[in-house]
DNA sequence: CATCTACGTCCAATATATCGTACATGTGAT
DNA sequence: ATCACATGTACGATATATTGGACGTAGATG
């Protein structure tokens, strides 16, 4: 994951990071392991796995699950992640929106945002015809890949982006490299109209449409998109955009926005 | 909070749990706060907050918000805590009971669980006419001050139930002492009898019920809760635990279970 | 039977995280 | 002007957390 982070070799890590390390890598396999296996599976000592399990264990951040000694996220986190929800209240008018998207369009409908420097779906309307979409909700995906990503990072300079993207996120699914400095001029380009389509890069049969939801500093805090067949897409591109646009608009009165203080 | 942790004095604070401190902490104030604050609040060092804080900030668990440094629970937790609420996939029943508990009652309907060591309403529906409930959703709470509480705790012996509720949660909200042999009491009758009602001991007009939702182990995994005016609820009390009960047999069969694997 | 791997525990060495303290700044009260 | 307080930063000492490796077990494989 962050193999960006053993900079110098030889260093050792700090528990506060390794334990965020345990708890994401567990996100993304979506079940519960054994301290063991995440220990080899994250490249980190085992004795330092074990210590750092139970400290969590004993904190309601991991719990016994699945039998076997096996670990997986915790109730404290989940009371945690409704707190932060709650704060910033924007999941009542994102599932609206996206309702109302799915209505309108008969295809699916994604919100998502940046996690950390990947990018990742947190809520989905599957469409009219549900077909096998490549990225699930609330799986991290190299923000290259994605329609979204050029939005997410615009408001960056070409440096930051740079900087903020871990550089093998560049190696596309199918093993093709991505030029950053092509990838850079779509974020341009995306920044300038406000929106930024393609047929997908993951899969060979969909469209993407995305449209920036901009939070209180103007850049966007998250993304709308549309994930249509691409004949569909190609077909009603003006009128998918359009809606877009406006549920992006009705969704900026609201989201990260605190409810009181 | 954990008062009790620091049993020797003397001794360091280890940064994992010095960091859950802070986040539980901010959960409970509902609001984002300095560094400063924070640690002038839970007691802890300046020095080791100010550190552990801006850690918490580079990994995404905690957020500046709110202005002038402040900083509140951050966007990776509530990744995290949507792929527990995915995983133990009880969200969806467990709205649609309260939803069906509110219309059969007309009252508020509550479903709760335990937090660590304490007692916390994860979702709530409020009744027909709404009336300021004492405890927010998502709030602690000592546990011999709720209905639900003899019941969360009745699969643990004597002992363990002294060991595990903090003693000064037995010192009740307006200052009296609840002896710990009368909640034991209390505890063993809610278990025989697979319910408890009680006039609600942190306000003087509503009549509390509750009773257990069984995890797979057998015993109370959660509760579900009827807060109702006193008199409604003493006219009601047959009806009311009969709808309750049908509710909790229905969930049953769905909390705490993981969707696959 | 011998060997290998997966799994969990224990332990000592040392790199380092925690914490007390001092310093710097701004603000408001006296 | 002087004091008190809140806020953030810097730094060294030392208690300790992290880590590699040894050890024991169990099951699978040859």
């Amino acid at each position: 994951m962050d193999a960006v982070r053993d900079e110098a070799a030889g260093k050792r890590a700090r528990g506060l990071d390794r334990a965020f390390e345990i708890l994401d890598f567990l996100r993304q396999k979506r079940q519960a392991l054994k301290p063991n296996e995440i220990a080899a599976q994250i490249g980190a000592p085992r004795s330092s796995v074990y210590e750092l399990v139970n400290l969590l264990l004993s904190n309601g951040i991991l719990e016994f699950t699945g039998g076997e000694g096996r670990v997986y996220l915790g109730r404290k986190l989940y009371f945690l992640g409704a707190a932060y929800e709650n704060h910033f209240d924007f999941t009542r008018e994102c599932e609206a929106t996206l309702e109302q998207l799915a209505d309108e369009t008969r295809e699916t409908a994604q919100f998502c945002m940046l996690d950390g420097n990947r990018y990742t779906v947190v809520r989905m309307r599957e469409g009219a015809r549900p077909f096998r979409i490549s990225t699930d909700v609330g799986q991290s995906v190299p923000i290259p890949w994605t329609a979204s990503g050029r939005l997410l990072v615009a408001h960056l300079s070409n440096e930051e982006i740079l900087n903020f993207i871990p550089p093998q996120d560049f190696r596309l699914p199918g093993g093709e490299w991505l030029e950053p400095q092509t990838f850079i001029a779509e974020v341009r380009q995306a920044e300038r109209e406000g929106l930024f389509t393609f047929n997908s890069i993951v899969d060979s049969f969909t469209h993407c449409f995305a449209v920036p939801v901009r939070g209180e500093e103007g850049h966007a805090a998250a993304t709308l998109c549309l994930v249509t067949p691409r004949d569909d897409g190609i077909a009603n591109r003006d009128r998918y955009l359009d809606c877009l646009k406006k549920a992006a608009t009705g969704l900026e009165h609201a989201p990260s926005r605190p409810k009181r203080g």
